[in-house]
This record gives C-alpha cells, structure tokens and sequence, in this order.
DNA sequence: TGTAATTGCTCTAGTCACTAGAGCTTCAAG
DNA sequence: CTTGAAGCTCTAGTGACTAGAGCAATTACA
C-alpha cells in the first residue's frame, strides 16, 4: 500500500496533481486508511505511471482518458488508440513547423538590432511594422 | 474614430480580446461615444498591431507590456528591448527541442502498432511501460 | 421616419491543467 | 509521548482568452 507521497516521488506525479486527477476521475478513488488518508495498490501506481507518460507526450487528459477506457477492453480493435497517437503526432508537428516560424523571425528582430536607443531599436520597430516581417507568421 | 469592430477587423484582434486588453491595461481606456460605445484613433489602431504582432510571435502579455513601456521612451537604451526578444528566442528553441523529443518518440509509438486489438496494440503497451521509449522525454 | 439587423455594452462564468494557500488532522520516527 | 512531516478539504488563482445572458446603441434600408 502506497501513501499519497510515495505515489508521487514514484510517478514523479506531484501530490495536488493526483488529488486533481482523482477529482476529475481519470484515477480512480482509493481505499482510505482509518484515518481517511489514501492508500493505493500497485494497480493504481501503474495507472498513474500511465497518465504521467502520456502527458509528457503531450496527450490531452481527454485524450488519456480514453485511451485508458480503450486498454480496459483488450479484446477491441485498437485503430481508435492508434488514431489517438497519430492526431497527437500530427498536432506536435504542426507546433513545431509554427514554432520555427517564429525562430526564424525572433532571429532576425534579434540580431539586427544595432541601434543604441530605443528610438531605433530594430525589436521595436519590427513589433510596430508587421510590413518588416520576411514572411507571413501566426 | 474606430468602432471596436472596425479596430477588430483591421488588427484581426477580436473584439472580446480588445476589451480584455483594455481591462489588463495594455491599451488604454479610449473614448466614448455619446451612447458610451468605444472610439478609437490611429494612434491606438497602431499600438493594438503591434500587440497582436508581439502576442503572434509567442510574446507573453507581461513582456509586450514591458515593449510597450520601452517604446515610450526612445531615448533609453535598448538592451532591455533585446533582451526580452532574446529569452523568447530562447523559449521558442526550447519549445522546439522539447516537441522534436516527443515527436521522435510518437513517431516511434504510433508506426509501431501493426497489433489488430488493443490487447497487443504498441500505443497502448507504450504508454504502460516507459522502458519501452527509446530515450528519455519530458 | 420607422424598423430591423447588426454591433456594442457590462457582467459573470468557463476553459485547461494545474498550483497555492489556509486551517486543520493523522502518521511515523525517535 | 512528543514533534514535525505529511496528509486532509476547501477555496481561489494562473494565463490568455472565450462564451453567454440580457440589455442599449448604431446603421442600413424602405
């Protein structure tokens, strides 16, 4: 039996996160000791190891929420998890396309600013003049 | 004068948004119409581009607050201007850093699954185990 | 000039995924 | 048996908006 605490330091989860998780019901209630304090089983350590996992990945608490309805019916096809995944990818490369975009701009505001003042400052005037900017962004 | 709706369209700001800024005091409170309807000038048109430029390139509202302060006083030195657009460069390379992990790794996961029930899908399977992930992430 | 559609107003509450704090109780170590 | 860490519930705050209710003002057209 593990204490809130040990879930946490084990999950890596922090403890309000996994009362948060509880009221939201993508961990289920534990057992209580006698004096009201949760205690979980392994059962639970693995749940929560999950959801910590996916939520590194990204994936939506919607999203795990699913997918952990999905793993409780082996028996099903998995094309929805894999569609899960494959939105999941598809949004981080999005991201990271529109990221780079705005590397890509941030870049060239930043360096070529060699004024001394703020009068003319190349950051600021490329804030105040969209028409500055090489390309479209956001 | 500007409507809020015309300020809207030109900015691509919408109008919630505008009001919103306004009560964060990043524009100012502008003029009334006699049936107490918002009236905007040039001037204010211009500060709200710039606003939605800066928030585009990923800018934080208390950052573009600091740009704003900056850019009513030319004569100041810059640095202060440069440094705030450097940290967000090197936010956004961060960002970009961390997505490309996760992106390795979901591309790992989701081209994996040639399982046909969620019993043996990978996606599922990889989330249980983290020992599965090629390397570390998040 | 009348009227209807559009746009505007304020205010409150909701979003997402937590995080912080108050004020109390229980547990584990020495 | 005491002390200090860890636990409990509850409310409210974060950032940057977004949605909706219930009105008032403006604008376009007949």
């Amino acid at each position: 039996m593990f204490s809130i605490g040990d879930l946490s330091r084990r999950t890596g989860v922090k403890v309000p996160t996994i009362r948060y998780y509880e009221q939201m019901g993508l961990v289920a209630a534990p057992e209580r000791s006698e004096g009201n304090q949760r205690r979980y089983s392994r059962q639970e350590l693995e749940r929560l190891a999950f959801i910590r996992h996916a939520r590194d990945l990204g994936f939506a608490v919607e999203d795990i929420r699913a997918l952990i309805e999905l793993s409780g019916h082996p028996e099903q096809p998995c094309g929805h998890a894999d569609k899960i995944a494959e939105e999941q990818l598809i949004s981080v490369r999005e991201k990271i396309a529109q990221l780079k975009r705005l590397e890509t701009e941030l870049e060239r505001i930043a360096s070529c600013c060699d004024g001394k003042t703020v009068g003319d400052c190349y950051v600021i005037r490329a804030l105040s003049d969209h028409a500055l900017c090489a390309d479209e962004h956001g």
